[in-house]
RNA sequence: CGGGAUGUAGCGCAGUUUGGUAGCGCGCCUGCUUUGGGAGCAGGAUGUCGCAGGUUCGAAUCCUGUCAUCCCGACCA
């Protein structure tokens, strides 16, 4: 390829949309441009890129036994029926009606869909495992887009389903994908954590994130300072933190005028915030309230809240009017007194508690003295661990500190069960001639995050730091000054060689200044260039400057080829 | 969905307060010079001022509506 024919536009300015870097620099270094909010074109370089992850993606899938196959992107409603998500689902999923008013949906993922397909085929357990995936554009109609491609509303994902006769089975399927992506993610050159994560409605099983550690991540993850444990913010286990045993002393209302917050709370008691207890109004998507208390200090996290209540799909802010109607004041909450019927949810932490001050449940007012093991005699109290993990919490495993770092989930891998083959009758007979659902499991890769995660860690200030497997081109040649014959056939004669020794090579044969073409080169980030100059046509020193480092190496037209091969090797 | 901000040339921006018929830098085109880190000089092209109404002799500018884009939030009661 030749840059004189590649469109490829570089810009000297950053668009003012582009908020982080790798939005910017695939902006700038002509990689991509917007159609919508959400939408992105891939241009040449870009699509060079992700043809490249996704390639890596193919061989692993592969080799872990997994078939290509490709499905449409338009789905008929009726299978999501079926599966019960086409109410549940949301404005999320982008909608549109045919020609003769049928309801279908621009897939937002493909379980109805690969269970639909497997279903009508699979009857016996001697086709089982069956590993089936797609690369392919996904839709889904975020509340917000944000950050260019890290969360866009059209994207291209893999997704690989797996289906097997049983939880054994199914595991194996599952450590088989979660080591497959570990070496996709291992090749693409990222620096990657796999996190334990939260499967939110999905429910049993487990599930891993694949987090490509960047600072402008948008997830939070937990990483234990000693042991290997990590794991999503969301998911991050707590163990109960007992305070110091004191004598139980009597319940004590008190006024504490304009005191809805604990800080304000804290300052007008003169109490210890560690001696607080705090709430947290909610309510189901069946409209029912829902509680949550912790400890002054701690903040409630909400995705376990939704796991301790049962049959809950989604929670959202609770209305005022339901809090008033449970016997609850804004601002003001404890469980004593709350009506029956509500969903209380106190962290296990808080029943550790000593003569602590939480909500009189009235304007105003809260009770001194609170002993939760004594005063939270609530029918159906739940206790569990909902706490929101902080920075030096507890490891689950060996109690050293945790730290917590960001990253961009790049990928995640789930255990299904049999979720879907249950409601949507996917049966297969087994040794004994007896009917069983099959076990799933699903894993998901975003091509185009994966390629955003890669520059917000591969970048400095002068543009992109490709790693060798995923950059557009391996090795750029630049002919300094293209309007020199001389300069240009030598170039020419070196981008001859390279491609024949099997380097993903550009030419920069563009009439410009030799800095424009260095910028140029920088900002795109091709990992080696080969800078053809005077020196070479006149004495035959090639040039190679290598990207990350910025060191130059000067070798001769006889082993030039040996040396860049050996210098991509450890790119 | 709530809050905030912004829409003027391909990109970055000024002009809006105080209405008078659109400008700067970069990029783009032509020519000459230059040629190893975003060249210099000279000349040139490019806009329904997001869109639709309204006010006015006259609107990028004032009013109303609308659309789009970006950021924050949707959590600590």
């Amino acid at each position: 390829m030749r840059a004189s024919n590649l469109y490829a536009p570089t810009l000297r300015n950053t668009p003012a949309e582009a908020e982080i870097v790798s939005h910017q620099l695939m902006y700038r270094a002509g990689f991509i441009r917007k159609s919508a909010g959400g939408m992105y074109t891939f241009l040449p370089l870009a699509w060079r890129t992700i043809r490249k992850i996704e390639q890596i993606i193919r061989e692993e899938m592969d080799a872990a036994g997994g078939q290509e196959i490709m499905m449409p992107i338009l789905q008929p409603s009726e299978l999501w029926e079926e599966s019960g998500r086409w109410s549940v689902y949301g404005a999320e999923m982008m909608r549109i009606k045919d020609r003769h008013g049928r309801d279908f949906c621009l897939g937002p993922t493909h379980e109805e869909m690969m269970t639909a397909l497997v279903r009508d085929e699979v009857r016996s357990y001697k086709q089982l495992p069956l590993l089936l995936y797609q690369i392919q554009d996904k839709f889904r109609d975020e509340r917000r887009p944000r950050f260019g491609l890290m969360r866009s509303r059209e994207f291209i994902m893999q997704d690989l389903y797996s289906f097997d006769k049983d939880v054994e089975a199914m595991n194996v399927s599952y450590k088989k994908m979660y080591d497959a992506y570990a070496r996709i993610f291992t090749r693409c050159g990222l620096a990657f954590r796999p996190v334990e994560a939260d499967n939110g409605a999905i429910g049993g099983g487990h599930s891993h994130e694949f987090t490509v550690l960047a600072e402008n991540g948008e997830s939070s993850i937990a990483v234990c300072t000693k042991c290997d444990y990590a794991a999503s913010d969301e998911k991050a286990e707590l163990a109960v933190i007992k305070a110091q045993e004191e004598e139980q002393l009597p319940l004590e209302k008190v006024a504490t005028p304009n005191t809805s917050t604990i800080e304000a709370l804290v300052d007008f008691l003169k109490v210890p915030v560690e001696k607080t207890i705090k709430a947290v109004a909610y309510q189901t998507d069946a409209g029912e309230l829902v509680l949550a208390f912790v400890r002054g200090d701690h903040e409630v996290n909400e995705i376990k809240v939704l796991n301790a209540i049962e049959g809950a799909q989604e929670l959202a802010m609770a209305e005022e009017a339901l809090i008033t109607a449970a016997g609850g004041c804004a601002g003001f909450m404890s469980p004593i007194g709350i009506k029956a019927g509500t969903h209380i949810v106190v962290d296990a932490t808080v029943m550790e508690m000593y003569n602590a001050v939480a909500g009189a449940n009235e304007k105003d007012a809260h009770y001194k003295n609170v002993n939760p093991k004594r005063d939270f005699t609530n029918e159906g109290l739940i206790v569990t661990d909902i706490r929101l993990v902080k920075e030096g919490d507890p490891c689950p495993h060996c109690g050293a500190p945790l730290t917590m770092t960001r990253g961009i989930e790049a990928g995640q891998v789930f255990t299904l069960g049999t979720k879907y083959s249950e409601a949507m009758g996917a049966k297969f007979l087994d040794e004994n001639g007896k009917e069983h659902p099959l076990y799933m499991g699903c894993y998901g890769i975003g091509v185009g995050r994966t390629m955003a995660a890669a520059i917000e860690q591969n970048n400095d200030e002068d543009g992109i730091v490709w790693p060798r497997a995923i950059a557009p081109f391996e090795v750029l040649v630049v002919a300094v000054n293209a309007k020199k014959d001389d300069q240009l056939a030598y170039a020419e004669e070196i981008y001859g060689e390279c491609q024949k020794a099997g380097f993903d090579t550009l030419l920069d044969d563009r009439k410009e200044r030799a800095g424009v073409k260095f910028k140029d080169a920088d900002l795109i980030g091709y990992p080696l260039r080969i800078t053809i100059g005077p020196k070479a046509v006149e004495e035959g020193d090639i040039e190679v400057k290598i990207r990350k480092t910025g060191e130059v190496h000067h070798f001769t037209r006889e082993n030039y080829l040996e040396e860049v091969k050996k210098l991509l090797s450890t790119l």
